[in-house]
DNA sequence: TCGACATGTCAACAGGTGTTGGCCTACAGT
DNA sequence: ACTGTAGGCCAACACCTGTTGACATGTCGA
């Protein structure tokens, strides 16, 4: 153990353990779990692949530190209620565009069963209580915030990795005008069956 | 070349063939392309890996012959206009019920180039001219078929790959009734921005 | 009956994978 | 100044991948 106080000492190879999950994060985006090689990763971080493993143990860890992942999803209560479909889409939108690492979790989920299981926890953790907060009936939270998911899940889908035209094609604005209303709908609209 | 006359005479090995592309069927939907491998999905079909290189050539060949798809959708101009979103939300909900080829393409298309191009031009082809033949202004129709794909494909990926469990809960009733009316209003609703 | 050809099996290849252990080097604490 | 140790590199391992070619077997037409 290096440090004690309270938060550990830096260590001299927190730069090296920066660039591995910075580079590991674009791999992960780019190609997936299985494609993602360790040696890639490596050769992007201008390590050697040994250093990885020292560091991270083996991939599946590696994987679990490079996916971290927080939405940092806004407060909606504070919200007018017909609002908060545009707010959440404008926000959800946002963040895909500027961090790699909600991509890299989408792409390594759906052919590997820790990367799934950890986009489960994301929502439940993290998308469950915003929702929860918006709605009256506690009952319904899970199934509005699981559509809400449908929603933005597919829109990633469609525009960052099928990457369809007319879906690439859509500006901040058309997103927000198209998509607002869906998810409005899904967190404050009446329920269907 | 064995036949002649208009069909292809029938060989002494379809069978193989088809016990081959419906294990790579499997296979691909259950693994996606790259964990999917030769060896398993010839094992699957109780044949030898070399008998899948000698009928498609590669693993890319035997993906594209796999992966050959389509969608059926009904024609909806004879239908009442307020309902086509609900009439094709559940014929999309049936048809991915029981049939893996899209679950593969879906796995498949997130790591591997060709699958994504290859969902591409299946929604380009199938769902765009009846969502075309739907609207008004023919402009909007590319639009509208890629939100129409936003959902479809989100519902898809976080039901039958993700597993959400509050989405995977939900029956055929309540999925038309929740879906329903989002695929409504990208198909027919005003448009946004 | 015989031979051509389709069908199938077996073994191996070349390359890439995650992962490991040994070795060198340079800095930090004494 | 010295030494222990953390940081880093190299070579190798055991395994798995797509793919290939040589060989056996069976079937069907002439």
């Amino acid at each position: 153990m290096t440090g004690s106080t309270e938060t550990t000492k830096a260590r001299r190879s927190d730069a090296t353990r920066a660039a591995i999950l910075t580079a590991a994060r674009e791999r992960f985006a780019a190609d997936g779990y299985e494609r993602a090689t360790i040696r890639a990763i490596a050769a992007d971080a201008n390590i050697d692949p040994s250093m990885v493993m020292r560091y991270y143990g083996n991939k599946e860890k590696l994987f679990a530190a490079a996916a971290e992942f927080d939405l940092r999803l806004p407060e909606l209560t504070g919200v007018p209620r017909e609002e908060v479909g545009a707010r959440l889409t404008a926000h959800l939108v946002d963040r895909w565009e500027h961090d790699d690492t909600l991509m890299a979790l989408l792409r390594a989920a759906v052919t590997n069963q820790a990367a799934a299981e950890r986009m489960r926890q994301l929502f439940a953790a993290q998308l469950g209580p915003v929702v929860a907060a918006l709605v009256e009936d506690r009952a319904e939270a899970p199934v509005r915030a699981g559509l809400v998911a449908t929603q933005a899940l597919g829109f990633a889908l469609t525009r960052y990795v099928l990457c369809l035209p007319p879906v690439v094609a859509l500006d901040r604005a058309a997103v927000v005008a198209w998509l607002g209303p869906t998810i409005q709908r899904y967190l404050t609209g009446e329920r269907g069956e």
